[in-house]
DNA sequence: TTTTGAGTTGTTCGA
DNA sequence: GTCGAACAACTCAAA
């Protein structure tokens, strides 16, 4: 069994497969061309997810570093296995690598077997009535409900073969403070049967809320496949139809990207290719402010700041910072999806890329190019009372809610520390609603 | 076959 | 302060 993004046992249907009237060697492959582009708090929660997964399998886990198709081969030849049994996998980097695998294992006589998926319903499952793909979501996510998946599989009784020791390697350093998530199959139910009983009857009305702990936190779970998301379907109630839907944009993504794995660095809509944007030394302090938290708007320096201290950032304020890199920094939303892809424990290519290119009006279903988020305006709103700045900008503590998403206009003086706001907003978005009027003709 | 209406996430302006 | 209109263009499915 070839663990990829699927570090469960239960509901884990190539597992079940593998186990059936067989003994089974659990494999994890740290993949360089995989490692090499995460962030330390990544690895630290993929390195804790493998140790969960190595307990479950009472220390049995072989965990290799190396390319895939070149260790599989060494394994299955030591271990005398006859096939490895796998998980598919639809993005651009896991399907090449799977036909160089399939080749490999073909060459020395192991089956390669791949069943189940990340998902629900597999990409390419849902189509049109004219055999295309989707590209607006609504109708996308009404086919996919009638497609329908299946019942969570029982977890299987597995004789996992003795073998070494897992070589898990150690936590990278963190930053001091990081706060990681509990991770593993256990936590990831735990999670959940929490987010069940106390979060999801106030999810469709407070899940805008950076403030308040309102959404389900899934998303690192879903990321390593320690719960799939049958399971959380499953468990949803039919009044839970906002937070379906939520799963069901995870699909989505999943869909286009598969059907146009291009578009995981190429513009969806290659139109808005002609963009405008700021380069040299300009972009560059720009960017550096934008990552480190320190643009002078709180709401996005919060949320930056978040990104660093847990790995994570809540959904409305990835949003918020998405929007001011394009519209107000005048970057290419690459630049800061690339940062998001490092940082993220989360990240994953589908949700995050294409999510950008929402932001930035050249993806699937994309938002109007009018339609630009005033950091102000979204601040007050969702952040009524200022305790998410507060809780990430301790320059900003001292401030009333009057003025904690606008500190320049406090009558005592801008805050002490704190960066002026390194654009104005209202120029900004004036010269970003003039770029895309040019760009029409 | 053609038409029609609806479609994740917003802001500004003028009445 | 509140409210509706305007800010495009295109996909998709139902009528």
């Amino acid at each position: 069994m070839w663990f990829r993004r699927d570090l469960r046992i239960s509901d884990n249907p190539a597992l079940s497969l593998a186990a059936n009237g067989s003994d089974v060697l659990g494999v994890f492959v740290l993949d360089p061309a995989l490692v090499r582009p995460s962030g330390a708090p990544r690895l630290a929660v993929l390195y804790r997810t493998l140790r969960a997964l190595n307990e479950q399998l009472d220390g049995r886990l072989v965990v290799q570093q190396g390319a895939p198709e070149m260790v599989l081969p060494q394994i299955c030849r030591a271990a005398g296995a006859t096939a490895v049994h796998c998980a598919r996998d639809f993005g651009p980097y896991g399907s090449a690598r799977d036909s160089a695998v399939a080749e490999a294992l073909g060459a020395v006589d192991v089956s390669f077997v791949q069943v189940g998926s990340p998902y629900a319903v597999d990409p390419g499952e849902v189509r049109k009535g004219s055999g295309e793909p989707y590209q607006v979501y609504t109708p996308f996510y009404r086919a996919w409900l009638d497609h329908g998946w299946e019942q969570p599989h029982r977890p299987p009784s597995v004789n996992w073969i003795a073998a070494r020791t897992a070589r898990i390697p150690h936590d990278p350093v963190l930053t001091p403070g990081l706060r990681l998530p509990d991770v593993g199959e256990a936590a990831a139910g735990r999670a959940w049967k929490a987010f069940l009983s106390q979060g999801i009857d106030r999810y469709s009305d407070e899940r805008d809320r950076p403030d308040l702990d309102s959404t389900s936190r899934m998303s690192v779970h879903l990321k390593w496949g320690t719960i799939h998301p049958r399971s959380l379907l499953a468990d949803l109630e039919p009044r839970h139809e906002v937070y379906r839907k939520e799963l069901a944009w995870r699909e989505f993504y999943a869909d286009v990207l598969h059907h146009r794995p291009d578009s995981a660095r190429e513009y969806y809509h290659s139109q808005l290719r002609g963009l405008p944007y700021v380069s040299g030394e300009l972009a560059r302090a720009r960017l550096a402010a934008w990552q480190a938290g320190r643009t002078g708007y709180p709401i996005v320096d919060a949320g930056m700041r978040q990104l660093l201290a847990e790995g994570w950032m809540h959904n409305r304020v990835r949003m918020i910072v998405a929007s001011f890199l394009v519209k107000d920094l005048h970057l290419e939303w690459t630049q800061g999806a690339r940062h998001f892809l490092r940082h993220l424990i989360d990240a994953d290519l589908a949700s995050n890329n294409h999510g950008w290119q929402w932001v930035a009006g050249s993806g699937t279903d994309a938002a109007p190019y009018f339609r630009v988020f005033n950091p102000t305006l979204q601040g007050r709103k969702f952040d009524p009372r200022g305790d998410y700045v507060r809780r990430w900008i301790p320059e900003l503590a001292h401030l009333p809610a009057k003025v904690i998403h606008e500190p320049w206009t406090d009558p005592n003086g801008p805050p002490a520390g704190y960066p002026e706001p390194i654009v104005d907003h209202a120029a900004e978005r004036d010269a970003a609603l003039a770029d895309f009027r040019a760009l029409r003709g």
